[in-house]
DNA sequence: TGTTTATCTTGACAGTGTCAAAATTAAATT
DNA sequence: AATTTAATTTTGACACTGTCAAGATAAACA
């Protein structure tokens, strides 16, 4: 039943391939996670996940919509806390660029084109990823209200610009491309200032 | 000498195979451009490239370098006629958008992490896409000093923030998530609000 | 018990990047 | 003009990829 055991049938290879694709996703990135290798770590033979996902691309979808899972959680503990300041807004804009950072990988496949372009997004992806955006943009409806991002336009416009420059600044960074990481601080601050309205103290 | 010609030595295979990857590129997308295809496309045997470009990665970042090349150029025509207005500021936005759209492959060529985080980027192309860099940061310094971006910053700062907030944009749009492309425009104009300075005529 | 169903395996195919060694031709040198 | 040298292209090979088809094994159910 457990994993370590050597029987004939795994028991729970699905869970335990998910696991270990977001493991070696991680640890060596999207272009060392190969089906035939993941089965040999598994130990297992080469076609034998093709039994619980239809393809490479079905794995990925199942890793990446975890991914949106996790980040939907996170958002609604932020929007649960009833804190709608300025102050809280900042911070989830630079634990976003963090987690990027830190789980470059997994960011990528959440947001690239290997599953949205390239590949096809299977349903249970779609489902995961509009209920984190729908949940983004709850939040900046609600730090609207507060005066914390403009009220000029809907909160799905506002949403859809400052997710947009978030996701830019993120890619620049875990891409490697131009910027060094040194002024990360410094660059989402100059975001955040562009983002965050100015109340003139009249 | 000519293409055409069906001799031993293929005379300028070299620009030959740039010119049909990026074609290739193009019309079939990355996924579909291998140094076997090209090569058969080209009339010539699959290891014949390999001596013209080291290997992939080489031959994709000349293709890159040469976008970089042409978006320096359209900057600089920018700089050069000396109207460094928010009108023209709108509509290199705009243009910068519509490029990522039209050519989409080579955008992601340009700023994906095929070339700057998985593969090595070579001299050429770091030089090439450093211009285009600089023409960007000098652009915006003379924004800032006609007062259509905020001087809050230094031009480098303000130029990072501005370009990775287009660059998200992009990246939504070219990757397909989230946004449906009906409103490229309402976004890049929420998009422009946020970084625009609002001049109050007191 | 026997039968069905879920799961896993081996074999196979076409595709990939790229190295090594041999073949061919153009250019350089004598 | 003849010969050497260098540039260019070719064939053969290897390890790797995703994934299909057919058969083997074990568990679930009748």
């Amino acid at each position: 039943m457990t994993t370590t055991k050597k029987t004939y049938h795994h028991g729970d290879l699905k869970i335990t391939l998910i696991q270990a694709a977001s493991d070696l996703l991680h640890k060596e990135g999207a272009n060392a996670l190969s089906m035939r290798k993941l089965a040999d770590i598994v130990g297992v033979s080469r076609t034998a996940p093709y039994h619980h996902f239809k393809d490479k691309n079905a794995l990925l979808c199942a890793i990446a919509a975890n991914g949106f899972e996790q980040q939907t959680e996170r958002l609604r503990q932020l929007i649960n806390q009833q804190d709608h300041s300025e102050e809280t807004f900042k911070k989830y804009v630079f634990l976003y660029i963090h987690f990027a950072q830190q789980q470059s990988e997994l960011y990528d496949l959440m947001y690239g084109r290997t599953l949205w372009q390239t590949g096809t997004p299977n349903d249970s992806l779609k489902i995961a990823s509009r209920q984190a955006f729908k949940c983004w943009i709850d939040w900046v409806e609600a730090l609207q209200k507060n005066g914390v991002l403009t009220s000029s336009n809907t909160p799905l416009r506002v949403g859809q610009a400052t997710w947009a420059s978030l996701h830019g600044l993120a890619r620049f960074l875990i891409d490697g491309i131009y910027i060094d990481e040194e002024n990360v601080t410094e660059m989402a601050e100059q975001m955040l200032e562009m983002m965050i309205l100015k109340h003139s103290l009249v």
